[in-house]
DNA sequence: GGCACCATGTAACTAGTTACATGATTTC
DNA sequence: GAAATCATGTAACTAGTTACATGGTGCC
């Protein structure tokens, strides 16, 4: 899966701008794919170079010009070719969990205050999860919600697993 | 977090071959970061010529010869360097959620398919982890033991939640 | 006979990151 | 008065991927 699948996938069901599809990566995505303005604009770009998106200008007015893009017929191609492929299995960085790996190098109070942190971090990320969740739960389908459910189970098991090591460390 | 931080510490440990860091990143490593040859040969030929790392050719009888690597002055100074620094957050880029996202554009055992494999593939994941883990278990430290703790219960937490779905998707 | 293990690399590529650059409107 | 929101882009870079290339040993 590239950036160019998960955009096409987003202009499949409805025409957006680049800003539109950040929205979507800042929220809903978050917990399981990385994507930002400057990998949006420049593969919007070249997608429609490609000619598989279509650009219409819309003016407005005391706001910069929408660039508005919608997905062409090879596009649709395109991304259902993408959904016919085989399933890539997940990618993840996580730099917690090396320097978890590495904590023998470090003192306990950096490696309790590491843990703390990423608590903190994940406890925040649940939080935003569930405000979006209630807030499009009404147009959401029962595979988009599967994606959030996921990603909530994940973070409170890994709060849950950090909190009695916590426990356990003093 | 960069691939020659990881490959940094595993020499601040001990010496090793571009075959024995893979091996760490095929098992342990496995859950939280994506490392391969076409990454590490590449980076130990950088870090040699920096002089971060040194290079020894030990000569075997029946096998290649190994090229064993040992951090330098500089190698473990870059490294603590790297230890002090802000911890990053995640990068996931999941294409089973990606593909939960745009479930709505597939049939309905499409998704179930997926969602079968995704389970199988996570109960493979765990045998793994828990296979290393007791091959380890005496050798590993406090911290690398959260860091396996942390993938097993994520893992689980996912399976868990999908074979619920799949059970309300009859 | 075939597969897994041990062992190393390079060339070409490309996807994505970082840093820079701009600016009006709306809300607190 | 500050911060958030809306809105778009490019140039330079670099980290990492893919594909290619080689080959002996030991086990089942």
């Amino acid at each position: 899966m590239k950036g160019r699948n998960v955009i096409l996938g987003l202009l499949q069901k409805k025409e957006r701008t680049g800003y539109d599809i950040n929205e979507v990566f800042k929220t809903i995505f978050s917990h399981f794919f990385n994507g930002s303005f400057g990998m949006i604009y420049p593969s919007l770009k070249k997608l429609e170079k490609e000619q598989v998106i279509e650009k219409k200008v819309v003016i407005q007015e005391g706001k910069p010009n929408r660039n508005v893009f919608t997905i062409s017929k090879i596009g649709t191609q395109e991304f259902f070719e993408y959904l016919a492929s085989p399933v890539q299995s997940e990618i993840r960085q996580s730099d917690f969990l090396i320097r978890m790996y590495f904590g023998e190098f470090v003192e306990n109070e950096v490696v309790i205050q590491w843990i703390k942190d990423e608590i903190q971090q994940k406890v925040e990320q649940i939080e935003q999860l569930n405000k979006d969740y209630i807030k499009w739960k009404d147009k959401l389908t029962y595979t988009q919600k599967i994606s959030y459910d996921v990603g909530i189970a994940q973070y409170e098991a890994e709060i849950q697993v950090l909190q009695a090591k916590l426990l356990e460390m003093d």
